[in-house]
DNA sequence: CATGAATGAGGATTCATTCAT
DNA sequence: GATGAATGAATCCTCATTCAT
């Protein structure tokens, strides 16, 4: 145990029960949805009282808020991944493939969904994904500009929120199509995407 | 009066009955979600008692279910007058304008969205959505077939596919974009869909 | 048509309705219950309408009092004809074999359950069975006495009254024995129900 | 409060509270039967909350079901006491007063016959009761026979059963008399049951 | 006479939340 | 901290009854 840990034990230990809820919460969340999972469902899967979570949440909620959170966080970090690259458009458009076969697990998009249409009632959740939209957007916005620059391409700026929002609305329609087309076929839409990227980003 | 609403009085009002339930719906599920809208907030809204909604669908669930079938089916139509076009793919491009405006309002898009979540837990719901993309699918693959032969363009069956996969992701995806994003600048993503369109039809 | 027909032709149509709905009250409340037939069920089985039948009864406990009263009717008619018999002793044992028959079918004796669970909480339907069973009492006793009589046997009016009781308690018993055991044997129970009226009735 | 009760002081709440349903639900079916006493009458007789009552209890079936289970125990150990009896055939001889007393306190007969009504439309409700029957009944055989051959009576295997549902039926007719003829005469059913019990158990 | 659309009260059941232990 | 017993409001749904046509 280290000194950090020694100091505030007990906010460590919150900490802990937290991601606990959080953690049992996406169990639930993506088998019933946020309003078909019921506190004693959630609390039975963090192996905690139901009662107990109170002392972490102040209702159900704010359970929802945080999960929601936590899920922006996971997102943003993978904006941070792309701007390290040396040449981030030929990344995007290589990783055509795996991002497209990510997409295409239904199993890991019905929470996002679960998310969005929260938010359209929600009016802390709209707050917390317009919030980490923005900084998503920036990052890529960040990311594509110097990458154009390096690679001698105009940088239009007005056109570049263009090119953006619509790689964005492909990769979050992707998911829609994943739900709405189970035989949906990867490499034909690999090659679709790339058709698109290429002219969106490499030109 | 008419001599068709004369012959089936009873018909034709349970027909009426019916769009009130589901329009009212609309209204409800939009503001609530399908799950938080109560029968006593749709009877209300529909400005008939509770109890007699059950006259015309057996339960919520069906109300849900014919609802997203009257969406599906207007989304049908909207196949049906593309197929009409003199060129569909220029058609598609010089729309673009006006359908982007259209997606971008937030107000509208808040129920597919709804829909999408639900099909996520709700097999019936999800089985009516399946069919419907199939059907919605088959009818944009032959529009995009004809009309690319008749442009002279190569007519590769494979990326046919993905053509029109990535173009219904596109539109599909901008619904959750003008959610997350309020601040949408819609000539910027019009500009964009006109890249990635050019690429995906024209070509 | 005949003159009593004619005269009052109004009230003849009121009893044929009545009967209609008797009737179908009788195939629903056998096949649901007093309680678990709807209204609707029963207008349906009646081939009228449900508000209709509010013409013809105040409301349902009417239907049910009205349904137990024809009922109770059916029953001393039976007495009337055991009067009739030459020496009903020697016929009521006699005509063991076909009453237990009889009683033995499960499906006919679910409304006289029906009827007793509800005479234990509808006073109305209670007093019409304390009635009903009164009149039959009186008219078995009656053949009981005459029939002793004339065979010659004591007539100890105390006793008399332990006879019918106990014999009318074989039958209603027997009914319940048909639900409890549906393997019930009915040769055996002849065989038992013999020996007992033996002693009750011819010594 | 003792070591076994110290143990599991939980599970034992838990069989108090199940005992205070059950109580509350005889009260509350004895006095509108099971479908007319709602879950808020039960829940208010018992002193807990409606909801609380579904901690308990799966439905409102199963606390039908529990009630019903709970009399069939009771009437199980009354053929429990009767088989360690020195000489059961007298003892039923003798008995025939207090169990004719028992018998004829309509009160007390009022659930047994909403049960009855109810097992002729809920299977679950029948099956528990055939189950009890047939035990109780095969209780009843082996008294009978040992008893017989103790006394050197014939031992008529068919016939035995006879004797056994006869007896059965006099006592569940009984019950319903006792519903019939509020004015039934308690001597005289004793004379008449001694006549025919005489005959059923002592020849 | 006859219909069946319409009502609204009432029922079973669920579940977020609280609180004594 | 931690429990889970307990609450009670809210939900979906049914059904006897009424009434305009």
């Amino acid at each position: 145990m280290n000194a950090a840990e020694k100091r505030h034990p007990d906010q460590e230990r919150t900490q802990i029960r937290r991601k606990q809820v959080l953690d049992a919460a996406a169990c639930c969340f993506g088998r019933s949805g946020f309003h078909g999972a019921s506190m004693a469902e959630i609390s039975k899967a963090a192996g905690m009282s139901a009662g107990h979570i109170y002392n972490y949440f102040d209702n159900k909620d704010a359970i929802i808020a945080a999960f929601v959170q936590q899920n922006m966080e996971r997102v943003s970090a993978l904006m941070v991944d792309l701007a390290l690259k040396d040449d981030p458009l030929q990344s995007l458009v290589d990783q055509i493939g795996e991002h497209v076969r990510e997409s295409m697990d239904p199993h890991l998009w019905v929470l996002p969904l679960e998310i969005f249409s929260e938010s359209a009632r929600n009016p802390k959740i709209a707050a917390l994904l317009h919030d980490a939209d923005r900084r998503t957007r920036a990052q890529f916005r960040a990311v594509l500009k110097s990458a154009r620059i390096k690679r001698g391409l105009a940088v239009d700026d007005g056109l570049l929120d263009g090119r953006l929002e619509t790689i964005i609305a492909m990769y979050q329609g992707l998911h829609v199509r994943a739900l709405h087309n189970p035989a949906l076929d990867e490499a034909a839409v690999v090659a679709g995407f790339r058709l698109a990227f290429t002219a969106l980003l490499l030109h």
